[in-house]
RNA sequence: GGCCCGGUGGCUCAGCUGGUUAGAGCGCCGCCCUGUCACGGCGGAGGUCGUGGGUUCGAAUCCCAUCCGGGUCGCCA
């Protein structure tokens, strides 16, 4: 046996009790005739003492021990003299009777503790090492949790978990696919699933009735702090539901979570529609942690002297309350934060609504006291505050003002990491308009309904057709999202016209689906959440990557593996490729 | 594909308006130390300044190219 307990369950009342302990050596403190040894495992730390009366065995293998050695030990748990209070073992220490090295360690390139001294290239290149650390082990036990608790909780409403395959079919809608070259089909590729959408729809027919899977897709584009080329989904599917039985179950998973993991209560979900997002938030994420919604000015502006207003097609302010008291550095700071080239507006007005009440103003050359006011007014702003108006065509205008709205809300700390305002938004537009293309693609897929009000629209105005679809979005942040399916295959055959798909492309590519529709497909619907940002928003980190046990770097490499790879000439052979 | 930031001992960084010997903290090695837990004290080793080219009497420092890393826009149904 090599251990008998853990380096993190030894407790008083285990005092006098002769223990073998197997770990890594976190720290050794030579105080001269007395040695302490921290001792590390995935339970904890436990500390081992060698005193002035230790064998010479002993002396000489801990002298001979360095970081990161693994060790096994036998000893006495004793009480210690001076007790620790920061760490659970701390009451105890083993003295050690029996001390032998398993495996010696190089000197590991960083530190490993909480606060280490290495960076996230070197971490990443060492990631096993990295993840001896308790600060990036936590959150895969985070990880492990919810994952566990989300079986558990949808086990508990009949959902069933079923594996779909992952070497499927390239689609050219949607994200790039990985592919994967086939050699018993030479010229022929697979693809890595961007998601098992469609397989989960052939379940609904197969007569599944409430699948899930918590499953690895794969998207081939640029990444970003909280986007991997393979993420994990919790990907569901439900038969004979409208979209209120969806939102009622995963609003439940939703709320089982915060109520397990961090002691919260949530109330009932608000529900935004796509269109009041945009036009009070400016993107389909609002963060309804704070306030400071878009009020239109547009008209009230307009008439003056003041062209850059006249000629706009969209006004747009946000009211900051208390920051009347901007100076002019700080207004300039704003300035120039909405002209970069990543937010693209031409400039910013403001309108200083003072303690005194008076009010000063970037425009005061072209509106009297009273316009501002009646500004002031509209936007409900005290003694105090600062109007921001950011102008423009309004599809350009309001996505700045989102921007503006977020840099505001950190500037004022409305952005507090332990608060969580989740809300479902509904109700997006069925279609887009690309310009570069001249045609629509579907906003969410193309296997997503149409409201049922507006299916008369899908020839006649497709543009302003909304869909069956919905969001959840917590502080800001997509964490999943769904819609109710087509299960007709004549709205299905609609809905590839509208996306300018001849019968014969719709029937190549999806000709599987349709097919299946021809057999008896029950309505149904579902959703997909985006595991690791759900993780990374428990565990309060900005990254995903913290979250993923062998996360890719921003390029899409694994530098620890370093991957990918070229592959050798026979390999190239054996698939009959050749690079061009 | 675009833009921004970075690359200096094992690690994290300072030095960068050019100037003679490139510094600090941590880590590492040695000696001392009986209650440490960020132990303490003394001493020591360790650097092609990402790479290639250029400017210059002289380049870590300026210029060009390139590679790598981080962020971001496009992209991500």
């Amino acid at each position: 046996m090599y251990r008998t307990h853990t380096c993190g369950e030894l407790r008083l009342e285990n005092v006098n009790e002769s223990v073998t302990l197997c770990g890594w050596v976190q720290k050794i403190r030579n105080l001269g005739a007395m040695t302490f040894i921290d001792l590390r495992d995935r339970y904890g730390i436990t500390q081992l003492v060698a005193e002035e009366s230790a064998s010479e065995e002993i002396k000489q293998q801990i002298a001979r021990s360095g970081r990161e050695f693994v060790i096994q030990i036998r000893g006495k748990v004793v009480e210690r003299a001076s007790k620790n209070s920061k760490i659970p073992t701390g009451d105890i220490e083993i003295l050690l009777e029996e001390f032998h090295i398993l495996n010696p360690s190089d000197i590991p390139p960083f530190t490993i503790e909480d606060h280490t001294d290495g960076g996230d290239e070197i971490r990443m290149k060492y990631r096993y090492l990295d993840l001896r650390r308790q600060a990036v082990r936590k959150n895969l036990e985070l990880r492990h949790r919810m994952a566990h608790l989300v079986r558990n909780y949808l086990d508990e409403k009949q959902f069933m978990e079923v594996e779909t395959p992952v070497l499927i079919k390239s689609t050219p809608e949607g994200a790039r696919d990985f592919v994967v070259p086939s050699r018993m089909n030479q010229g022929q590729f697979y693809a890595l699933p961007q998601s098992p959408q469609t397989f989960k729809q052939l379940l609904m027919v197969a007569g599944f009735d409430r699948y899930y899977q918590i499953v690895k897709c794969f998207r081939d584009e640029d990444l970003r702090a909280d986007r991997q080329p393979e993420f994990t989904q919790i990907d569901c599917e439900m038969s004979f539901v409208e979209r209120e039985d969806v939102l009622g179950i995963f609003e439940g998973m939703i709320r089982h979570l915060f109520k397990e993991i961090r002691g919260i209560d949530l109330p009932v979900l608000p529900r935004m529609t796509w269109h009041d997002a945009m036009e009070y938030y400016g993107c389909d994420k609002p963060d309804i942690r704070f306030d400071m919604q878009f009020v239109d000015l547009t008209h009230q502006v307009q008439g003056k002297d003041f062209t850059v207003f006249n000629t706009a097609e969209y006004v747009g302010a946000i009211c900051a309350p208390g920051c009347a008291s901007y100076t002019r550095k700080q207004l300039d700071e704003l300035t120039e934060f909405v002209k970069r080239p990543q937010i693209g507006a031409k400039g910013l007005v403001y309108v200083k609504y003072n303690e005194d009440g008076s009010i000063k103003s970037s425009v005061d050359k072209f509106y009297t006291e009273a316009d501002l006011k009646e500004w002031l007014a509209t936007c409900k702003a005290q003694p105090g505050d600062l109007l921001l108006l950011l102008c423009g065509p309004k599809n350009k205008t309001l996505p700045q003002l989102c921007e503006l709205r977020l840099e505001m809300g950190d500037r004022l700390g409305l952005r507090n990491k332990d608060v969580f305002k989740p809300l479902w938004v509904v109700d997006f537009p069925l279609l887009e308009w690309d310009e570069e293309t001249q045609r629509f693609y579907a906003m969410h897929h193309p296997f997503t309904s149409p409201h049922p009000q507006d299916i008369d629209m899908m020839e006649s105005n497709p543009g302003a057709v909304r869909a069956n679809a919905y969001d959840m979005v917590i502080n800001g942040v997509e964490v999943g999202g769904g819609s109710i399916r087509i299960h007709d295959s004549s709205l299905q055959q609609r809905m590839f016209k509208c996306l300018g798909f001849t019968p014969e492309q719709a029937e190549k590519q999806f000709g599987f689906l349709m097919n299946a529709f021809k057999y008896g497909a029950p309505p149904h619907g579902g959703i997909a959440f985006g595991f690791d940002r759900l993780v990374s928003m428990f565990a309060g980190l900005d990254s995903i990557r913290d979250t993923i046990a062998f996360p890719k770097n921003n390029s899409g490499r694994d530098v620890m593996i370093d991957s990918p790879s070229e592959i050798s000439t026979d390999q190239f052979k054996e698939l009959g490729i050749k690079l061009m």
